[in-house]
DNA sequence: GAATCCAAGATTGTTCAACAATTTTGGCCA
DNA sequence: TGGCCAAAATTGTTGAACAATCTTGGATTC
């Protein structure tokens, strides 16, 4: 029986709509990172066979939103210091080079100019996850320069991956203010036409963010619930 | 019951094993683009529960190597003009930039050596599939020189996409022998530190390599039984 | 009292049989 | 030939069952 409420879900959807409940659930927060998801509670809780819940678990984990340890069952993921440092070298490379060689039409830059402005007005409200968000949307809207399908979901997942990190520290200090600058730099240049400036000026900043966040989790250490991933 | 035969294969672990079976017949062509994967024949083909060949379709449609199409079933990928340009969008943002950023150490470097002398020795013995292999080792390498799993993982997702397109076309004609020399010269350039002509290179190569892969394409239209995938 | 070992219980991975929803097939009719 | 409809085949989902593995709690030993 699948949800009555409010209508869509006929036949052949169920699988999809679960992998969606926990995906949202879990960029939430409400899911935290190193939780585990035990197949007979949220079954009970979804409304779902185990079969079809276990179907959902396959594609989140091929999403790498969820770790599976065979036997032992399916946890939200916990990126550590190793997940972060791949996580930049990614976006390291794939960044700068929307910037280098993306198409810039009008269009897009007004768009970028637009998040720029959020990103402002977040900080002027004092606003961390308001200017949390305006710093992934920008860097998302740099990525969808590419035209690629492909690496605009690669990059989404990165960008989900940092939600996950962020749920996971306890303390959660304003990384994005002092950034705020620097992305209005960057669209700046990216309007005059300085590919170059602006790559190079992305990768700077893509370092410092980088050392900050590591810095951050290294004077964390391992306080709270969340056990880190095994290394890869 | 599990693979008795030669052994590793406990509790836990055929959904992944008949996964990678597939995986494997997919990329050695003996399950051709735009066939039907029909369930029931291969849960007898393969010896296992319907339930888990599914999980199994699952993992490959994450991966992009299968199509599902709800309530009709899954189809092996068939790239089409549209993929192939999607393709080329992705290599020529990853590639030039693993060679810009990437890091070049002296093993790197003369690993990709080595596989251009191979690519040497297969156009001088005249063995095509022996030249397609060593372009995509190259071309896989040099993306490793990101240090990034995430980023080799799309790229090996890309190439085995390019062995599709090969795949199901009527006709193979050389498309590789004359771009060894400029395989060549590329990694002269590595070599020789500079990564700026190695990286416009890099995108002029990719930049013909796709107009001619797309002319071909083009000019064999759709006969043989590769159905097209629908546009994206 | 703390550490070790072990059996009972709980959980995961897989299979099987069933059923609803949908698509495909094959024949009938105009 | 072309369209229409019921029968058959196929997919999506469920529920119960079982083997393998992990976890738990207590008894035993030092």
């Amino acid at each position: 029986m699948n949800t009555s409420a409010d209508g869509t879900a006929e036949h052949a959807h169920t699988t999809a709509w679960i992998a969606s409940v926990l995906r949202t659930r879990i960029a939430a927060g409400e899911l935290t990172p190193g939780s585990k998801l035990s197949e007979e509670p949220l079954c009970a809780a979804l409304g779902v066979s185990r079969n079809t819940l276990r179907q959902a678990f396959t594609t989140l984990a091929g999403e790498s939103i969820v770790t599976r340890i065979p036997n032992r069952g399916v946890f939200v993921a916990s990126p550590g210091v190793e997940e972060v440092r791949e996580i930049y070298r990614v976006r390291r490379m794939i960044e700068p080079a929307a910037v280098l060689w993306g198409e810039l039409t009008p269009q897009v830059l007004e768009g970028l100019e637009i998040i720029v402005q959020r990103a402002q007005q977040a900080r002027d409200s004092g606003s961390v996850p308001d200017m949390a968000d305006a710093n992934q949307a920008l860097h998302g809207a740099v990525v969808a320069l590419t035209g690629s399908a492909s690496l605009q979901e690669l990059m989404d997942r990165v960008l989900a991956e940092m939600r996950l990190v962020f749920h996971s520290m306890a303390s959660a200090p304003d990384f994005h203010s002092h950034y705020v600058d620097r992305n209005v730099t960057l669209v700046k240049q990216l309007r005059a036409g300085a590919r170059q400036d602006a790559a190079e000026g992305l990768r700077a900043y893509l370092d410092e963010a980088e050392a900050e966040l590591l810095a951050h989790l290294g004077s964390e250490q391992d306080r709270g619930s969340g056990m880190r991933q095994r290394a890869g």
